[in-house]
DNA sequence: TCATGGGATTTAGCATACAGTCGCCGAGAT
DNA sequence: ATCTCGGCGACTGTATGCTAAATCCCATGA
């Protein structure tokens, strides 16, 4: 395999001249695969495509204007990510969640999302708790305003933020990627949560603010929990509202 | 979208045929990108292709005997599970982890794993119980002999069924995704610490037959967390031993 | 009326071809 | 001698063509 790998011209030798601005690695252009996975992911969660739904790869190129290929690796994505299944020689479907999945899924989430509460109040510099009220604020407002797009969006924003603080990139991963398929289900429950789901959170904030850490994973153990339970409850109430 | 999705011929009156012996969904042929794929990853735990390495399309086609399309498709899910950076228009590299990744990874395998010890000691048959002490044994044997290759399978089996038990699929997912990685980084220290790990391995199981769920948890935390700690120590030793 | 078999259609899987981009390297200028 | 610029080679990103398999439909027979 060649290794290329970054050969330096002149060893060790060359301090004076700096890169003029090039503090960003510099923007690449984003490959196609990328953009038709955002767009194919957004059509699965908003419900454009249908759990069991067969997706044709020749449509789904058509429909974005390019060709088959960029659309296939999008494919692998999405089933690595647990969006589709890929069934040898028939293709792409949209994965369907079977009820023990979803509470399972919530339960995994339950677990993470806990720890990088935990992990945060042992880490959070009171400036970073100052940007944690901000987001707690945004959240406020949206609730006020009954503004459901700006409820999700502050809810992630909020979430994503706490795991960013808890300092660990793998299980950052690992949370985004269970997260972002608990909103796909989740989705539909929104509004019922959401007002009650905020004041969970003040106190959470306070917790990881007074270091406690012990706290703030019990809290948010307790508040994934309880949309756990609001997920089960409407299960059972709306079973078969919809056909 | 076309959406065949099963269409029944005669609507709600058949119930008297079952599919016969149909259980398995029947064997697929095997897309060549999963072969591909798995070759790959082999190829890097095995350490045969180098962190930072740069892996060249048609190298590896012409290397397997493939076009560059299953390669392509093999390394988009390389990328999603963490085993390659790719870098738009330069291709891929084998990723490089970071003294800081490797104790995420290994943090985060000691959340999971010890959860799954904790489900599986909730939900464990004595039938199962019976199995996890066959591949007790298993291990023993292996040590017994100093197989190397033999421990490290018996480890895998015994924890991917410990996970089985736990009867959450999307933990088992992470944690395979997880553990494949962490047994990568690992590879090294496999020998110091293969003899005294199924020692713990015995107490775990009798927890986990004992019904404490409690106390199974914390053996597995306490487990995988020596794990993490060998491979530490082995760190500050062996910091410069390999240029 | 239902089961069975064959053929046409659809579609995924794989291979190949083309084009744009990046990085290297040498020639010429300063 | 050092720096700059333009050409060249290599490799990725994208498109297209081909093949084989699976499904569906319809005709045929019990």
């Amino acid at each position: 395999m060649t290794t290329p790998a970054r050969r330096r011209r002149s060893s060790a030798s060359t301090p004076p001249r700096e890169p003029r601005t090039l503090r960003q690695p510099l923007e690449r252009p984003a490959p196609l695969r990328h953009a038709v996975f955002d767009v194919i992911a957004e059509m699965i969660i908003n419900g454009e495509l249908k759990p069991g739904e067969h997706l044709v790869e020749n449509e789904l190129a058509a429909q974005l204007g390019v060709s088959r290929q960029p659309v296939r690796e999008a494919l692998q994505r999405l089933h690595a990510e647990g969006w589709i299944d890929l069934r040898p020689a028939l293709g792409a479907f949209v994965h369907t969640p079977t009820e023990d999945e979803a509470d399972q899924l919530l339960a995994t989430r339950t677990l993470l999302e806990a720890e990088s509460a935990r992990l945060a109040a042992k880490n959070a510099t009171p400036e970073q708790v100052e940007h944690l009220y901000s987001l707690l604020n945004e959240g406020d407002i949206a609730v006020t305003d009954d503004d459901q797009k700006a409820m999700v969006a502050a809810n992630s924003a909020l979430h994503a933020y706490i795991v960013k603080l808890s300092g660990n990139k793998v299980l950052a991963e690992l949370i985004e990627l269970v997260d972002r398929r608990v909103r796909w289900y989740y989705w539909p429950i929104a509004r019922s949560r959401g007002a009650e789901a905020w004041l969970e959170h003040r106190e959470l904030i306070e917790a990881i603010e007074a270091r406690n850490s012990r706290k703030a994973g019990e809290l948010m153990r307790k508040h994934t929990e309880r949309t756990r339970d609001s997920y089960h409850a409407r299960d059972r109430s709306g079973e078969n509202a919809q056909g």
